[in-house]
DNA sequence: TCAGATAGGGATAAATTTATCCCATATTTG
DNA sequence: CAAATATGGGATAAATTTATCCCTATCTGA
């Protein structure tokens, strides 16, 4: 992995659920084992802009903090096949609200969202003409 | 800012929502802010960790974002409010709900988070004896 | 008059996270 | 036999985010 040169907050509860939840894909990979999707192999179709790599990094941080559980069949090819633990069912809920958020206000924020990243690159040609 | 070279996602709920909290001290800002600390200089004392030029720049996201809305006055020294928007405010409800989950699960948390730290600096080592 | 408060942002370095590429194993299918 | 499926991770490059340093401006109080 990456060992830290600047130390973790762990100051208050948004600290807590900020390193267990940061990272690209994680809060989609519980959303997705919770539904059902299981295996790697899965997972991967359903979130085919993830590496293979970057997937696996993720799941296994989620198994360290102890949101999953990963059992592995020993049988080939390999099969495998990772749960939520029940501390993870506690987090779906709230997965659920962010995402019902977003949905909600989808309107709005594909127009904020493009905005901004409009305006990011008008500006970075601002001096061409 | 920077011009993202690998494109946007803007799928789903969760992309969306991503797109605007994403950022080390975003959801501290949207939280005090809404406890009444409008002021940047207050909000970095509140958040003594982060440097005022990260505190601006996330603020001017999530101004563009329209979560959050600045006044400037026009006085010297310079006086500056910045507010919660309407649409800032629905997410007040889910940031609750992420910290309390984060202090709900205050032990474990710890347990877990650094026992992963902690497991990460040992691999860098054990090559040393 | 100098220090400190207030606010903002350019330039650049450092840290951190993601992406890419490649290799390995063994079975099943065409 | 070649290709596909399944899973995992090392090595390294690229992308993205944060941190640092420094400069600007004005007013207030010691």
């Amino acid at each position: 992995m990456y060992e830290r040169k600047i130390p973790v907050n762990l100051n208050c509860g948004l600290d807590l659920i900020g390193e267990v939840l940061y990272g690209k894909w994680k809060i989609r990979l519980l959303w997705f084992i919770n539904e059902g999707f299981q295996r790697p192999s899965e997972l991967q179709r359903k979130i085919p802009d993830a590496s293979r790599r970057i997937l696996n990094m993720q799941l296994n941080e989620l198994e360290a903090h102890e949101l999953i559980t990963k059992v592995i069949y020993p049988v080939l090819p390999p099969k495998v096949e990772y749960s939520l633990t029940e501390f993870g069912k506690t987090l779906i809920p709230i997965i659920g609200a962010l995402g019902k958020w977003g949905d909600d206000h989808e309107e709005h924020l594909k127009e904020v969202i493009t905005k901004r990243i409009n305006a990011i690159s008008a500006g970075k040609n601002s001096t061409i003409h």
